[in-house]
DNA sequence: AGCCCCTTTTCCGTCCAGCGGAAGGGATTT
DNA sequence: AAATCCCTTCCGCTGGACGGAAAAGGGGCT
């Protein structure tokens, strides 16, 4: 427990919008139920403010109790979260499509699309009789680790691609590309081939396949990938089916170059997430 | 739900807490990306404060920005969401199953679990080839319209029930069960019979079957439902494969009436959440 | 062009709401 | 019984959040 607050010169100077979110994000997969003293350590606020800011977010349903009186995320973010246009949104459009490529192809079919320096997956459909990858509905994955992810990187700016790589890539297992000449190489190529195929990225005993899926004015905003057991007989022999689902989402997302004849044009919603500047420095 | 802004002579007594969370709470299907000023009409929120909260949030991730200037729900919150425990991980335990039941019935297939007066929609697989019916993984529905709902109504505490029933009970068709007495009738029934079969309670041309499923205490914690279109064959011929869809996840959660033969306990997690009093009125 | 209207962004002084300390009440352990 | 934890409530003080105002941007219309 490394929790030592650092209060040498920094009187946890935090605004009251951080403090709320401070206490949503200590929230996660290793940490379902939390206690009110958990939570007032693991954020840093004090125990009165704590409970009072749990009990605003208790009455609203962002968090619910349990009777052990532990709190935990509540139903009302899981309703929010399905209205993220990258998120809630897309998975509606492109679900069909993800079923019909699992029915076809018995993997674990992934659907992912970028934030910061991850993918995260907002569609995950797992094979009954498969390799259980650690895949879940919003799970959150480094892109150099992850086929979906390695192709969204591949279609990032030039700028993105070299700041990713220049952070620390971490290594999963022994097959994890984290060199960066190695990745320039390996973007490089599923730029031209249009597909990403890698082995044991995150897990030994996995290969994944994955191919862009792209939006309105043709930018890629997502990727879809199948993942399927180490020795499987051709990973290759899965690109034209997913290169089919990708296309339907991409259509019925509107991406110019997937409209071939005269459907009816969808409505194209908000896509394309501007990249916001902060002043990454300077406090405010 | 008031929405309302009663500008008479309330000059907006909200915590810094709340503001922030109405901020997310101008969110819904119908309002995917506002822009500035339109969170800030309609929260009631001055502009600058609407602005600064919005730059706040938008920081941590809670809301993404588009091209064109305006917000919607960011990743985060999905993300955040799927960790819900009768959300994201009910649904992880139960998706199997689901995905068995929709190959074996071809139907639209829910789970359900309460908040409030509703149902939520914690998992929503669509048959291609079926009526289309109104519901989507996330999707909020009054429990007296909906298959699940009036199955895990009929679950409740009594007191519940009846403050469900003294509450407006919306029609959305003229088969919609509104009549306290009726209701009353039905819920009898269905903890007598152990099923819910209704008839075109949201839309016309659907009907649903669902049946409950039981967590550690062997409390009621979701409840299954298919739904279909109005002339199928049998709707009775649904119930053993739902039946048997509800015990497999119930076991699976650890309801000691579902556990028959030496089966690995599961480990129990934190289910049944704590209906949790405040003091409603006087606001400090 | 120029004009007008609407939106987004920034700045700054005031004031009160949110903060944290402290104390009280349970529950469980030694 | 004392000690230790956790949750809850109360209250006085202060600094940060608030909102007014004005500047900076952006279309659309004549």
């Amino acid at each position: 427990m490394t929790v030592l607050a650092d209060k040498s010169l920094e009187p946890h100077r935090l605004t009251s919008a951080q403090r709320v979110l401070s206490i949503l994000g200590v929230f996660d997969t290793e940490n379902l139920a939390l206690s009110l003293s958990d939570i007032s350590r693991r954020t840093g606020l004090t125990l009165s403010t704590t409970h009072r800011l749990l009990n605003e977010l208790l009455r609203w349903g962002a968090l619910s109790r349990h009777s052990d009186g532990k709190y935990s995320i509540g139903l009302r973010i899981l309703e929010l979260g399905t209205l993220a246009p990258q998120g809630g949104q897309l998975r509606e459009i492109a679900l069909p499509y993800l079923h019909d490529l699992q029915h076809a192809t018995r993997g674990n079919i992934h659907l992912g699309v970028p934030e910061g320096h991850d993918v995260i997956y907002v569609e995950s459909l797992r094979a009954r009789d498969t390799v259980p990858v650690p895949s879940r509905l919003g799970g959150r994955w480094p892109m150099h680790a992850t086929g979906t992810g390695l192709v969204l990187l591949a279609h990032s700016s030039q700028e993105f691609q070299e700041e990713v790589l220049a952070s620390k890539l971490r290594r999963y297992t022994d097959h994890t590309l984290t060199d960066p000449d190695a990745l320039r190489h390996f973007l490089a190529e599923v730029r031209k081939s249009g597909v990403a195929i890698v082995q044991s990225q995150l897990t030994h005993d996995a290969m994944a396949v994955a191919v862009p899926i792209r939006g309105p004015r043709d930018r890629v905003v997502a990727a879809v990938g199948i993942t399927v057991p180490l020795g499987s007989p051709s990973p290759h022999s899965l690109v034209p089916a997913l290169a089919a689902t990708s296309r339907s989402i991409s259509r019925a997302l509107g991406a110019p170059s997937a409209v071939t004849d005269a459907g009816v044009p969808r409505q194209t919603a908000h896509w394309q997430v501007r990249e916001v500047k902060y002043s990454s420095s300077a406090g405010r």
